[in-house]
DNA sequence: TTTTTTGTTTAGAATATTTTGAACGTTCAT
DNA sequence: ATGAACGTTCAAAATATTCTAAACAAAAAA
């Protein structure tokens, strides 16, 4: 019953897992994106618990989570309760899905405590002149540094094709050699 | 003894405390690194002991990691056994330096272990051959993304100024304007 | 040799996160 | 009305991670 067309399915599930946990999300996203992704036809919840291996409650979260991030689609059929997610596709989409949203609120927030530093800083400075030009200094290196990040994301995410930004990108070849 | 200047000192190790963990590293890691970059000396492990609250057992491995990112730089002076820290100033270098070890290693694994699934599927496929072929064609999707992706990230590294890879980025205009 | 100074390791404590399972509310069919 | 089928929520349990403090090792000084 456990034939090799399960066994690559879990292992492909379980890469998904990793991958999830490394962009810090719970693993149990990954391993229902993987079977969503994985199914030919939609899946409800009860599916989910089957083939993805988690509880009912954590499917329920992680495909809130999952839709939030545009990662699936629910697709609700007419005279059935049940709701049925199907996933996206488009992986550059749903990068700049993420980027979009995940990235940007944190993003801001770190641009946001770096400029209240510097604030503090230039408020303070009176006792200590050379130390608080040196702080100074600092932080607003950094900060310059996030506006410029934050404009090189804002960028990434006009292009209508990111997929293929520089001649010679989609080309093809396997691309795992050693850098 | 608290006066603006190290409040302003703390408020700002404490957004790099927040960036670390959303990077996926321990949050010491950024305290330590905050302690060094905001100091116009060089510091030692007892001096990070003091500086950025954590234990010395803590301060030596974040040190460690930090300098294998080359996000800080060990000096070492003649006849004085202490190991004294700076900070790397070039954050350009420090975002080519980790996507460079960090994510690609990461990068690489996922790459692989999605190539085997569909290896997996290739090798396994007798009985079922319509799933068989479905299997294989999402994974070989996401194989081929992948693949994409990594690309990307070479031209990324290979690139000597990633500050302005497009026109008008270095404009430096705040950069903080919701999107 | 012994003591001091320094960096490293590690077992266990502390903390944070994720997952579960059961309770709950809603909607629909009977 | 009642019960069945769903999805959601939440407190508690399970798990994973991080941190500390103490023991340790190495090297230099006394």
């Amino acid at each position: 019953m456990d034939n090799g067309l399960d066994k690559a399915r879990e292992h492909f599930i379980q890469a998904l897992c990793r991958i999830a946990r490394f962009w810090g999300f719970p693993k149990a996203m990954g391993a229902v994106y993987g079977a969503i992704y994985l199914s030919p036809e939609a899946l409800t919840l009860d599916d989910l618990v089957r083939l993805a291996g988690v509880s009912k409650g954590s499917a329920s979260i992680q495909v809130r989570s999952l839709e939030r991030l545009r990662m699936i689609r629910k697709d609700l059929r007419v005279g059935d309760r049940k709701d049925y997610y199907s996933p996206e596709t488009d992986f550059w989409k749903m990068i700049k899905s993420i980027l979009g949203q995940r990235e940007k609120q944190e993003f801001d927030r770190a641009l946001g405590a770096v400029a209240e530093s510097l604030d503090m800083v230039h408020k303070a400075g009176a006792a200590d002149l050379i130390r608080a030009a040196f702080l100074a200094d600092r932080m607003k290196a950094m900060k310059d540094f996030f506006g410029q990040l934050d404009g090189l994301v804002r960028i990434i995410l006009a292009l209508d094709s990111l997929k293929a930004p520089f001649p010679g990108m989609t080309t093809g070849e396997n691309g795992n050699e050693p850098r």
